[in-house]
Formats: structure tokens, sequence, C-alpha cells
DNA sequence: GTATTTATTAATGTATACATTGTCAAGAAT
DNA sequence: ATTCTTGACAATGTATACATTAATAAATAC
């Protein structure tokens, strides 16, 4: 057996999609540029193949598009967007977090989820809003990972991707959410104790709580395209 | 040289999506089956190029898988694929149907909805289950269009092609859908009456009770993959 | 000067040649 | 007989050449 250590060599294809990823989260490809395929085959050191089949796999994920002759537009996200995601996000996770309730787990099976909410009241006690973001990001993931449906999860992930960016500018723009984390812990203990109608609620009005404020926010600071 | 009167060309790579999604539909490519590239090519007198495009746009839609030197695997469903489909189209249908309900549509609004409905009840009286499925799928779309989030539509439409040739073999298992016209109706009074909590609740407990009785059909008739 | 037509061209869409790599089978060593 | 090694092969992954097409500019007619 060889002890190498398993490069595990990625296909062009998926660094790609990874780079570009990267490049649209950092801001670097901003929301509404367009970008030529043979530029970017050169900026990632790539032929055009890897470039337009990342860019189909990235287009079906709602991040760009590719249109004829213009090269891939990078989406930017509206108002409106923001409150259609957040609704299917509210949807599918509090059907989860119902879901997650009927299945009994036990403290040791919710440790990762309680882990998440440890993180963001430290993180809130240090006003630290990036370790506060990630870990809520988090949460949302692990709760929705507890519920059991693996489609959920995808959707979800795609939603969390379309609204990183527009978090990213808000952040610094509310106050610290200090209801938010006793939201989650009620999440929690309505899962721990098994009440699925309780689950779902506490989760629903988290989430809308969460959507009035984010669109009140775009509104008041003008941020209708991001 | 031929005469066709095509006076819009498509590009072959959409018509590759269109007609692998025509074989996979009608069971020419079995769920299961593995098929290689360049078969597919010559099948479709294109080159591979097209085909491994449309290839990545049907993963991304959840119809195949594409691995690595074994070709494109035709995804099979099985009964906990099917539980999961199920449950994310009565969340978000659900969602749409409250949403609907909130908008204050007009009886024009709503003719689409009412028409498919009356096709329902005609199929029914003629016993015809194809005509009957067919209306039933539009109404669906018609209802989650009508709940007007976009990304809903287009998440739900995936959902349904992924039930679609499942549909195909358990529609001549089961008796006539009779209740199910009644609740359709129900929900579209819901609508019509601006009621929001009902016509989510009446769609919600619609999809349950159809959920609940294609899986019981399912492990009756041992139908664990399709 | 304006508008219509035509020609150029730049970028994608497609085909094909080539590189890479896992699979599988055959054979050797134990 | 079994397992491990090795090597040929086959299929994808990638690069590149080529075809197609819509946008842009140029030119001509009015």
């Amino acid at each position: 057996m060889t002890a190498d250590a398993r490069p595990k060599s990625k296909s062009s294809s998926a660094i790609a999609v990874e780079r570009l990823r990267e490049l649209i989260f950092s801001g670097q490809l901003p929301a509404g540029s367009d970008h030529l395929e043979a530029e970017l085959a050169v900026r990632l050191g790539m032929s055009r193949t890897p470039i337009r089949e990342a860019a189909l796999t990235l287009e079906a994920q709602g991040l760009l598009e590719v249109r004829a002759r213009k090269g891939v537009r990078i989406l930017p996200i509206s108002i409106g967007d923001m409150a259609e995601i957040y609704d299917v996000m509210t949807a599918l996770e509090s059907m989860a977090a119902g879901h997650a309730a009927a299945k009994g787990y036990s403290l040791t099976d919710l440790a990762a989820l309680e882990q998440t909410i440890s993180e963001m009241e430290t993180a809130l006690s240090n006003e630290n809003r990036e370790a506060w973001a990630a870990a809520d990001d988090q949460f949302h993931a692990e709760l929705v990972r507890l519920g059991g449906n693996s489609r959920v999860m995808s959707i979800v992930a795609l939603m969390a991707d379309q609204v990183r960016r527009v978090k990213a500018v808000t952040l610094y723009m509310r106050p610290l959410p200090l209801q938010s984390n006793a939201d989650h812990r009620d999440v929690l203990n309505a899962i721990h104790a098994g009440d699925t109608a309780a689950a779902q609620a506490v989760h629903h009005a988290h989430r809308t709580e969460a959507k009035i404020t984010l669109m009140q926010l775009l509104v008041q600071n003008r941020l209708h395209m991001l």
C-alpha cells in the first residue's frame, strides 16, 4: 500500500466551481458584472471547457447566468429575491424543526446544535459579528440536517449561498441579535421535548421575524440590489 | 438539402436536454441504467460536448448522476426519496396556497385554477386517469404560480419531474381519487375567500393524505425502487 | 443627415484530438 | 487457491481547432 497522503487530485472542473464561488462570495466578481469565458479561463489557468462546465453548475445553483455572447453574469439579488429566499427557507426549515422533534433525539444527538448556540452566545458577548454569523449558519444547517430530509438540506444550502453576500453587507448595520439567540434555544428545547408543533411554530416565528428585520434594513438603507 | 422549416434554431445542448428528458420519462432510459456519453452522442446525432453539458444540467435537476468512467446513471427513486419529495412539495405548496389567498385574487385571476379542477372532474367521470393526472399536475403548478414565488415554482417543478415516473406506475393501482377533487375545490374557495390560514391548512392536509396513500401503495406493491 | 443594408468580428457553441486515470483481467508470488 | 502486482484498455476529463451567430461598425442609397 502506498504511503502517499492521497492528494485526491480534483478535476479542473471541480476546482473551477470552488474558485468561482470564492471569487463571487469575496466580491471579486461583483453582482451584476459580466465575464467572458476566455477571460475566466486565463484567470484560473485552465481551458474554457472546465470553465463552461463550472458555469453550467453554478447557473443551476442560481449564482450566475450564462448569456450567449455576453459571458457569464453574476446574478444580483434584489429585495424581492431576498423575500422569496427567506420564505423558502422559512417553510423548509420549520418543517425540518418539526420532523427533528418527532425523531426523539437524545442530548448527545443534539450536541452539535447545542454547540452552535454556545458559539453564538460567546460571539455575542464578544460582539464578534463574523463569528456569530458563521455559528448562525451552522445552526441552521445542523437543524436542517436533524430534520433528516436530504433534499431539504440541498435546497436550503443553495438558498443560504444566495443570501450570503447580502448578509455580509447587512451584518454591521443591525443591532446585535440578542433575541435571536433565545429563539434558537427555544427551538432546541422544543426538539428535545419532542414537541413537533412547538418546534415548527417557534422556528417559523423566528425566521419570519428575521425576514422582517432584514427587509426593513434593506429598504431603509436603499439596498434594492446587491 | 432538407426543407426543414425551423425558424428558431435551438442549441444542440438544449436539444440534448429535451431529448434526454423524454427518453428518461418514457422509460427508454430506465431508472438505474448506465449510459456512456459516446453512446448517447451517437443516439442523438451530436458530439459528446453538448451531451456532457446536458448531463450536467440534468444532474443539477436530480434526474441523473454523472460518474467518472461509468457514464451517466439514471437515478432510481426509492420510497424514502418519494417521502422526501412529497414533504418538500407539501411545505412549499401549502405556503404558496397561503400566499395566494393573501393576494386577493379575483375570479378572473383564478380562472386557470378553476379550469384544471373542471378538467379533473370531467376526467374522473370518464374514468380517464391519464387526463386526470395531467390536470392534477397543472392544478399544482398553477397553485404555486399564484403563490408568486419564482423559486418555489422552480423547486416544485423539479420535484414534480422526479415524481413523474413513479406516478405513471401507480396511476392504475389506486382507486379513482374522488376525495382529492373536493380538496382542490376547498383550496380554491379558501384562496378566493382570502382565508390564508385555511388555504394553507387545507392544502397541507390534502398533500399529507396523498403522501400517505402513495406510501401505502408503494409498500403494498413492493415498489421499493423505481 | 438618416436609415437601411452589408461586412466584419468577437464571443459562444460544437466537434475532435489528446491526456489522464480508474477498472479489470491476467499472471506471478506466496 | 488466494492475494497482490502489473499493465493494457476504455471512458471520462481537458485542450484546442473550428463553425455559428448576433452585435457592431461601416458604407451606401435616399
